[in-house]
Formats: structure tokens, sequence, C-alpha cells
DNA sequence: TTTTCTTTGACAATGGCTGTACATATGGGT
DNA sequence: ACCCATATGTACAGCCATTGTCAAAGAAAA
């Protein structure tokens, strides 16, 4: 596993928070100068140097005013109240939402997993709910998949294999994950923005990865059409040429026999000249095949999104 | 119920107030200028600060409106007696027809059945999501599953069945629907609650018949435990078990020969003493056999919500 | 050198407020 | 049938505070 990944230590340049919040720099500059929405650091020469929990939290500010919230009323809230109120204005109901306080222990992203899976053991939905929330605020988004989630579907996967866990197990972590990233969606302006079609092939039931990938899609500023797990080849070309997709990406975790390469060779053709990637668990045992046979097979998700970039630029 | 007050402090800016209950914002001014309506705060420099409640009244006006009555004589009402109108009045309205004056949007349930439909064919994501959204502020939430989200299912298994809907279609209008009703589920105190597991038995891939069903009881104040489609009947018991669910339910939509039925009887020992709910389309050609197995199907979600009350009552 | 940042100040667009109209209904009363 | 008062949704003008954007000029990094 990797190191855990304290959310004030990394620092950035105001040019990439930029381009991961979506603010132009003299909006993020004004916010500053005018409300102190944030207070980043200096590099020796005055150079503004943010944390992901600052980039998360003009994030959230810029929800928040895309909702028809005052930047000026709005700013001074907290991460967990924005985050709150910025999934009302999505839902558009009017319900008081009560949420748990939760203590932040300032727990690392190891504890927070080793936690999750416990509480995943004894069945507790609010438990699981509530170590994920607490990662959220504690992790950018980026940090929260690489450490928290795709180590819990690794472990999750292991864990399966060798029988400690059942399938039920898997399947309440798989809905509540699922709710958590859905609900964690962006609402960007997304209509001019390059389309991607993300989905499983036939035979494929497990969706996570691909909603992982869905993630950090839309993170890189594509319009995702997710279209769930289990589609077949014909399917997913129909959908990308009906959708008028740049890209299309699948994700395969479970490799019987060939079954799958099969289906994915069928599936090449048929979009001639879009670029598909190929990830998850048993795209390495297939990589030379799948390259061979004109797919992109990413190591991990930082790969795919800058492959995902140097399609759009 | 152990649900929490609607909050009457976190306040609103108009722009948000109109967009959550679809009124114009001059309509809403002119409602308070000339009934008192509501009675909003003002902030510093005298803009409208409007609270959850007061929003909440607005959404109740506004269909009493449109249910034929006169502003001025239901805007004095309290909360609760709105409530109440609305719902009678909506009750009504499905049996005769006496016409809406107000339309806001130009569209009601069936139009925006329709313009979903159109939008799937289309497979035009943003637009759905859009009907989606105009139909949930136009509708209250009971009627917009009955409505709404219903009537587009069937229609969807219609529509596929005879082949001018593909996969892809169902697909798409799976995810979406699903993100949106999941996104709508609000946040109330749960812990305490009595316990549900929702599903759908191996073979059922088909998951929308039990969000639906998830939606109802946690409307109903149950604490849900969706798990997904397509779990075997070893895995169901299992979780209801450990859980400690106090009800079970799983939605059923194809029948292929006998399998479901097997699978189904092999389930319920498993669970012995514990009140299971079939539903979905399927469950009607199976229904004497099922309720002899000792099985309880409910013939709409209406009859369900009420077995389901009778249970903890 | 070229690119990326920084600060400062100015400017224009947006959106909300009040107040005043206006155009249809709706409902009597004659 | 006719006429009028009232009810109600909608529109706009003029004003103000807020807020996004831009330009200029210089410093630091690549």
């Amino acid at each position: 596993m990797s190191s855990v990944k304290p959310n004030v230590e990394p620092r950035h340049p105001i040019g990439v928070v930029s381009s991961r919040t979506g603010l132009p720099q003299d909006l993020i500059r004004a916010w500053e100068r005018r409300y102190e929405a944030v207070k980043p650091g200096r590099g020796a020469t005055g150079r503004r140097l943010y944390s992901d929990s600052d980039i998360e939290k003009l994030r959230l500010l810029r929800r928040a005013v895309a909702g028809g919230r005052r930047i000026s009323d709005v700013v001074a809230y907290p991460i967990e109240r924005l985050q709150r109120m910025v999934d009302e204005d999505r839902a558009q109901i009017v319900a008081g939402a009560p949420r748990p306080r939760i203590d932040a222990t300032g727990a690392g992203a190891q504890a927070l997993l080793a936690e999750a899976i416990e509480a995943l053991e004894a069945m507790d939905r609010h438990r699981i709910e509530q170590v994920l929330r607490e990662a959220a605020v504690e992790l950018s988004g980026p940090a929260l998949r690489q450490e928290v989630i795709a180590p819990l579907l690794d472990t999750i996967g292991e864990r399966w294999e060798d029988g400690s866990l059942r399938i039920m197990h898997e399947h309440l972590a798989s809905t509540i994950v699922r709710s958590f990233m859905l609900a964690n969606r962006n609402g960007h302006d997304r209509m001019n923005a390059p389309r991607i079609v993300v989905t499983t092939p036939a035979g494929q039931h497990h969706e996570l990865g691909a909603l992982m990938v869905a993630a950090v899609a839309e993170e890189s500023g594509w319009d995702v059409y997710y279209m769930g797990p289990n589609l077949p080849a014909e399917e997913i070309a129909a959908a990308v040429r009906q959708v008028g997709a740049r890209a299309l990406a699948v994700s395969v975790v479970y490799r019987e026999g060939d079954h799958i390469f099969d289906e994915l060779q069928r599936l090449r053709p048929l979009i001639a000249g879009i670029p598909a990637f190929v990830g998850g668990r048993a795209s390495d045992s297939l990589r030379d095949r799948l390259t061979a046979a004109g797919f992109l097979c990413p190591a991990d998700l930082t790969e795919f999104r800058s492959e995902l970039q140097s399609i759009v630029g």
C-alpha cells in the first residue's frame, strides 16, 4: 500500500488549481483578496501554493455559486457544510439534513481504510458511510480514490477470493460506494465538453472500477456517459456512435478464460477511429494482446488521466 | 417518526428558492407583497433570505394553486393543512379532471413522461436529467414515482421487448434514474429505525424496481439496506440475518421458466419468521404460488407502503 | 526568451430591490 | 347580455451592491 497523504502537505501552483477547479486564476485571486476564501501558503518568492483541501474547498465554492448562492454568503462555511449544501442544491429537495457529527480524528488514509473494512464486516451501513464522508473531508478527490476507495476495492477482492468476505459484503460495499461517488459528481457546464462512454463489457458485473474511471474523466472535464455494467459489444458501439463520443473506457475485473478478450476483440472494429481504454485488474494479464488489438491500457488512474488529456489537447 | 424538523436557520437567496419551487421570482415577491405568503429575513443590504420552511410552504402553495385553489384562499393556511389539502386534491385529480390553471413548465406528468422517452431515444443525458429535475419540482416524491418514473420504466420495458429501444437505452435510463433517486435520499435519522433489506434475486439484473421499493421504504421511515441486483438466496438470507432486518423486499422483473420461483422457494425457509415482499412485473403471474409459499405480493407501491406500516405499527 | 505569477485598479455584467404598470381571468350585479 | 370591480400572473424601469473579468507592469521560473 502507499503511504498516507495528509491533506495539507502537498502544494500546487495556481495554474494547476485553476485547471482542476475550473475557476479562472483571476477569480481565485479575487476570492482570496476579497473574502479570504482560502489562505494558500507562499513560496520563497511570494507565489501561491495550494493544498489539496484548498482545492477541494474551491471546488465546492464553485459548485455552490453555480447553484445560485452568493459567494460572500457561502465563502466562510466549513467544507462539511459546503458539501452538504451543494448536495441538497443538486437534488433540489427540501430536507432538514441532520448528518451525524464527525469528530475528525485526523486519521490517515490507512486508518480510514481499516475502519471501513471493519464496518463492512459488521455490515454496518451507517458506519461505512460515515467513514467515507470523513475521508472525503480529509482528502481531496483524487487522493480519496487513490488512497481509500481503490485499496478498499482491492482488499474486498482479495478477501472475497480467500473466502473471508461474502458476496453480500461486496454488494453492500458496491452500492454504498456507488451512491457516494455519484453524489459527488460535479455539476459542471459539460454541455460542450467532449464526451466519453464508460461501461463494463458483457459478463462483467462489477462496476466500481468503471465508476472510478468515470469520476476521473469527469474531473478532467469530460461529459461522461456512464452506462452501468454488463453491456454487450454491439450496444457499446451503438452508444458510442449515437452519443458522438470521442473516447470509450471499459473496466474489466474478472477474467474467465478468453471470453472477455474475445468480446473486446469483437468490439474494437465496431468503433474504429475512436480511442478505447481498458482498465481494471484483469487488464494487466491481457495488456500485450489488448494493445496489439488497438486498445489503450493505462496502468493506473493517473496515467489514464494524462492520456485522456492528450486526446483533447 | 424520527425525522428532524426542517431547518429554520439556513437562509437561501431568492434565486435558489425560485429554482427549487419552480415559481418565478416576480411571483414570489408578489405573493409576499400582497398576501405575506412568507416573511423571509433580510440580509445587510435588504436582500431576501428564505428558510427551508419558507421554501416548503411556497412549494405547497404552488401545488395548491396548480390544483385549482385560489392563492388568496389558501395563502394563510399553515403548512400541515396545505400538505393535507394538496394530497387530497391530487387524489381527486387522478379520478376526474379539474384543470390546473398554472403550468409553469407547460408540462403535466404525461408530457414530462413523453419528453423523457424522447430524450432517451436521442440518448441525450442532459435532457433526461433536466426532465427529471423539472418533474421533481412539479410533483411530490410519491407522485413523481407513481406518475413519471414507474410509467417510464414500464414504457422502456415494453419498447425493449418490441425492439424499438435497445439495451443501451435501458442502461442509460437505469444509471440516470438510479443516481437521481439516490441523490434524493434525504438524510433522516435512521439509526434506530427498523431495517429492511432490498435487493434482486440471482439472475435478475434489473434493479430499478428494487430502487423504487427502496425509496418507498425509506420514505416510510425504514433504515434501508439496499444491496443492488443479482444476489443469490443464501447471500440474501445471510444479509437479512447479519443486519438484523425486520423485513425483506425483492423485485422480480423477468421470468424465464421457473428458475426464479425455485430460487425464491429456496430462499423462503432461510429467513423463517421474517416478512418477505416480492414485487415487480413478473410477480403477477407468480402471485398465487408465491403467496402459497409464504411471500407477500403487494399489487403496487401504495399497497406495499401500507403493508410495510402494518409491520411496525 | 518565454512562460507563469503577482499586485493593483478599473470596469461592466449580473442579479436583486422597489414601484408601477398591464393583461387576463373571475365573479357578480344590473 | 352587459358592465365593472377584483384577483392574479407578468413585465419593466431605475437604482444599487455584488462580483467576474481585464489590463498594465513588473518579478520569478523554465
